[in-house]
DNA sequence: CAACTAATAT
DNA sequence: CATATTAGTT
């Protein structure tokens, strides 16, 4: 997740432009217009300051949620076709009214007319670290390519009324939202993936010589694919890409932690160029990281802010971030005095890429990997697509309820939450990722705008554009 | 000799 | 910094 501290209007931008992601908007000062517009562009809440536990919570659940769920919101489709609508009918000659109802349409529109090529997210970046090995741990997760496909899961934005200046958090952006993924061509080219520069370089420089440069190096980094690799093999190091890391612990998952030696895994692995020698750095690194983060399970207390700040290898990731590290997530809350939410609307969850039960293959390794892997072992006994009050904050539901809520939130933190309840929130949304979301407002329906456009006057609608551009 | 660990080198 | 290499041990 991303926070954000900026205008608006950047923040619409973001939120106009990466509708891949959930983004939660927080401000400290309630508007209604300003919630409407988040909501349309794709917002799955808009929480009102200070954040609270349930808040917390409830922007954890989100960053769950989206992570198993890889279908676009519908929701932001339609606020696009209004958007588009309203486009139209303002060349009529405006025909809309200034109301609480529909300004923010326009506004919408307006935003989105607005060239913004230029936002970009920038979680990526924090994904080639943190999300790496996570991703790589998810061989067992049927949704991984999905996930690798997507490197940003979620975001989230924090707005401050106040200023209204946009920080560089997500101009300097770095490229690529959902980026490039590795293409995953063949296994053997995996191991090269990353470089023609840093594949597989051996060790003859050292050892003066190497009898036959041996299809196995070449091959790793595609010899077939990179000529300047096979010329003269020259290489030094593994590129234990992602792909290749991924194999390498389904060699390990494979054989069981106890069985996986060095050899064993190589043999699995079957990756040509590789050396057992490569595989038992690796292997060695990787279980250093596994013992690391065991402790850390342990110990609670160190397991938030420090088991996700680095990139875990030995632990598999609960979900299927890939790109997304938990580890933004809290630095944001860190350093912003965590300022919460309030308000929480909407967002059927979609449940429909949820690893099905007895379909994962993590299923067969027992409740224990189930667990730790942070996998729902099971589906939601309700119906997943109907919303809930969110169990504390029934009160925050301000759309349906009509400003009853925004008041004092019940459990607010002053400063910012303590290591120990996020640590708690986490853990208990990893260990229910298929709770429902708390759900309360939803944006207008396409149906009840244009219901509305009608009365006023406007009763052609365009036809939908797939997309969100106007022309 | 393979495997492991820790330390150190690149 | 991620890997590789080396050294010492089992």
């Amino acid at each position: 997740m991303l926070m954000c501290k900026g205008n608006y209007g950047e923040s619409f931008k973001l939120l106009g432009s990466s509708k891949d992601l959930p983004i939660i908007m927080t401000s400290d000062v309630y508007c209604l217009t300003t919630m409407m517009k988040c909501i349309a562009l794709g917002a799955v809440e808009f929480l009102l300051k200070p954040l609270s536990e349930d808040k917390l919570r409830n922007i954890w659940q989100h960053v769950l949620h989206k992570a198993f769920s890889s279908t676009p919101k519908p929701e932001v489709d339609s606020a696009a076709s209004l958007m588009q609508l309203q486009l139209e009918s303002e060349d009529n000659n405006g025909v809309l009214k200034d109301t609480e109802g529909l300004s923010w349409i326009q506004d919408i529109v307006w935003e989105q007319e607005q060239p913004d090529g230029s936002v970009k997210s920038q979680l990526n970046q924090g994904s080639s670290l943190q999300g790496f090995w996570e991703s790589g741990d998810q061989m067992n997760c049927p949704m991984e390519t999905d996930c690798s496909d997507k490197h940003v899961q979620s975001n989230f934005v924090e707005t401050t009324s106040h200023d209204l200046v946009c920080e560089d958090t997500l101009q300097e952006g770095q490229p690529q939202l959902s980026g490039k993924v590795m293409d995953k061509e063949d296994e053997n080219f995996a191991v090269g993936l990353n470089a023609e520069s840093n594949v597989y370089q051996h060790l003859q420089n050292k050892y003066g010589v190497k009898s036959s440069p041996s299809a196995a190096e070449q091959s790793i980094q595609g010899s077939d694919v990179n000529p300047s690799a096979s010329s003269k093999a020259k290489k030094t190091k593994v590129d234990w890409s992602p792909e290749l890391h991924r194999k390498f612990i389904q060699a390990v998952e494979q054989l069981g932690i106890d069985r996986a030696i060095p050899s064993k895994i190589l043999e699995l692995m079957k990756v040509e160029g590789l050396t057992r020698h490569n595989v038992a750095s690796h292997l060695q690194k990787y279980r250093m990281q596994k013992k690391h983060a065991v402790h850390r399970e342990e110990n609670p207390r160190f397991s938030m802010l420090t088991n996700h700040l680095k990139p875990n290898m030995a632990y598999p990731s609960y979900y299927p971030y890939c790109g997304i590290s938990m580890s933004t997530v809290y630095r944001t809350w860190t350093q912003n005095n965590g300022q919460p939410a309030n308000v929480n609307m909407w967002g059927p969850p979609d449940y429909r890429h949820w690893p099905q039960p007895g379909t994962q293959p993590w299923n067969s390794y027992a409740g224990m990997q189930a667990d730790a892997w942070g996998c729902p072992v099971m589906l939601p006994s309700r119906a997943p697509y109907f919303s809930y009050p969110q169990q504390i904050s029934s009160s925050h539901n301000v759309y349906t309820a009509n400003k009853s809520c925004y008041g004092t939130p019940h459990s607010s933190f002053d400063l910012q939450p303590d290591e120990e309840l996020i640590d708690k929130i986490v853990t208990e949304a990893r260990r229910k990722p298929w709770s429902p979301l708390p759900l309360g407002l939803k944006p207008p329906s396409a149906e009840s705008v244009l219901k509305e456009l009608s009365k006023q006057g406007v009763s052609t609608v365009p036809p939908r554009i797939n997309g969100s551009k106007p022309p």
